[in-house]
DNA sequence: AAGTGGTCTAGACCACTCT
DNA sequence: GAGTGGTCTAGACCACTTG
């Protein structure tokens, strides 16, 4: 168990070199055994993590600067603490799923859990518009269109693009008949533990098929959010475009509160 | 100079007590003391605060609770830190306004500094939309009208809307003759320094008074971005409306980069 | 009662900046 | 060289959860 020791203390100087960490501060060369470990999938989803005591005994570093690794990994939402109990990693739950990976709320600010509908699964083959997946033109792809409804409503459209090669075996089924999240899926199917997503937004001519999906007529303003999704040290995971009616809801941008202060 | 002395340490058992943080963390007193005195131009943005050994004896506890109050100002982005420099009041320079409180990039993802054209300031009076400034619908407020440009081209409009009781003698010479960025305006001349913004984005029509001035076609989409600015201790500063010419632009939404990690 | 994370202390040494 | 923040240690005690 002890194949991380670490090799070098208190030598935190120069060139913090290319790739590797090994010159930086103990408490980043804990950190990064730890994602290392996390993305092997040492531990799973909701797992409790050694006690710090213990990984200050096994990394043979004090407690101090374990926390201080630790801190980082829970402010990057990757581990939870609970006092009194241990430190987990993190799951794909339908409340983290609504707090930091879904920005629509309603004009009055109600966040409000959208039901899915997954209307399709097909293969594909990648676009260069996939490139930021890290596919290639020609690589295969899945390609899931998905409705969400808030209130019954439909509100908004989503197109996900996934690279085949990373979710073996994935179908239509698999996908509808998961227990929980998109993202919890992901995380327990295939072991990919999406972190972090970057969004950006435009403001279009709703296309005539999207409107009609979502009951609206085409050619209207629509929202459009191209996210991709990431897991640990930045791998994109999943490319989404989301067609959003934002007649009675709208994207939500607050940093402090997605950041949990 | 000491009169924030603490009266209790340890005694961070039982109520949290609504309010106040007598029972806090001491860490977390620390913080408060800290900003009530930024928010009280205590210090001035840019200067140094004390020295974390001085605050600590100030404070009568030990270095690291200084630090711990002070990591928690620097993630909130209140402070900034500079090894073997001390520690500084953040300031609204361009660089922070870009990063920070700018959304809007190329579709190339480029990050491109906007510039400014002041189109008006009138004297008007609050509506109820205005509820969020924590006005009551009467009270005075300035409107100023706002032309932004990016490479030349007109990309957004903006109505800011400030209660005029918080920006006593504010006129259009002062509001387009200021040095740096809009913050820094409010920060240099008012003190008041904003420190979180929580923006809610749709797409509508463009109205055709705005689609004039963006020199786009009246009802095409464009994306609307209602924003409120914050204070020290979530005080609302200023409400701001943005239209967003979206066809070569887009909106940015990414947390991380945010937090800068 | 035992084990976990949360707070706080005191002190050492390193890295950096300024004079 | 003096002063600043940055890292690391070792240990105490508190708060909380579980058996």
């Amino acid at each position: 168990m002890l194949d991380w020791r670490l090799t070098l203390r208190h030598s935190m100087s120069h060139p913090p070199a290319a790739g590797t960490l090994a010159f930086a501060p103990l408490y980043k060369q804990v950190k990064l055994a730890l994602t290392r470990s996390l993305s092997a999938s040492k531990w799973r989803p909701g797992d409790a993590i050694p006690s710090e005591s213990r990984l200050a005994r096994e990394f043979k570093v004090s407690v101090g600067t374990i926390r201080k690794a630790v801190d980082e990994l829970v402010a990057d939402k990757i581990l939870l603490r609970q006092q009194g109990r241990g430190t987990f990693v993190t799951e794909h739950t339908e409340d983290r799923q609504l707090y930091y990976f879904f920005h629509i709320v309603g004009k009055s600010g109600a966040r409000v859990a959208p039901t899915h509908e997954i209307l399709s699964l097909r293969n594909a083959r990648a676009g260069p518009a996939d490139r930021p997946l890290g596919t290639n033109p020609g690589d295969r792809v899945y390609r899931v269109h998905n409705l969400l409804r808030i209130a019954g409503r439909p509100v908004i459209f989503d197109e996900i693009t996934l690279a085949a090669a990373r979710f073996p075996g994935l179908t239509e089924k698999i996908f509808a008949g998961r227990a929980g999240t998109i993202y919890g899926l992901y995380q327990a199917r295939y072991g990919i533990n999406v972190v972090r997503i970057v969004e950006r937004i435009s403001a279009q001519r709703a296309p005539a098929a999207v409107a009609s999906v979502l009951g609206m007529r085409a050619e209207n303003p629509i929202l459009i959010i191209r996210r991709v999704a990431y897991s640990y040290h930045d791998a994109p995971v999943e490319l989404r475009t989301s067609w959003v009616d934002t007649s009675g809801h709208e994207y939500l941008s607050d940093l402090w509160k997605a950041e949990g202060r």
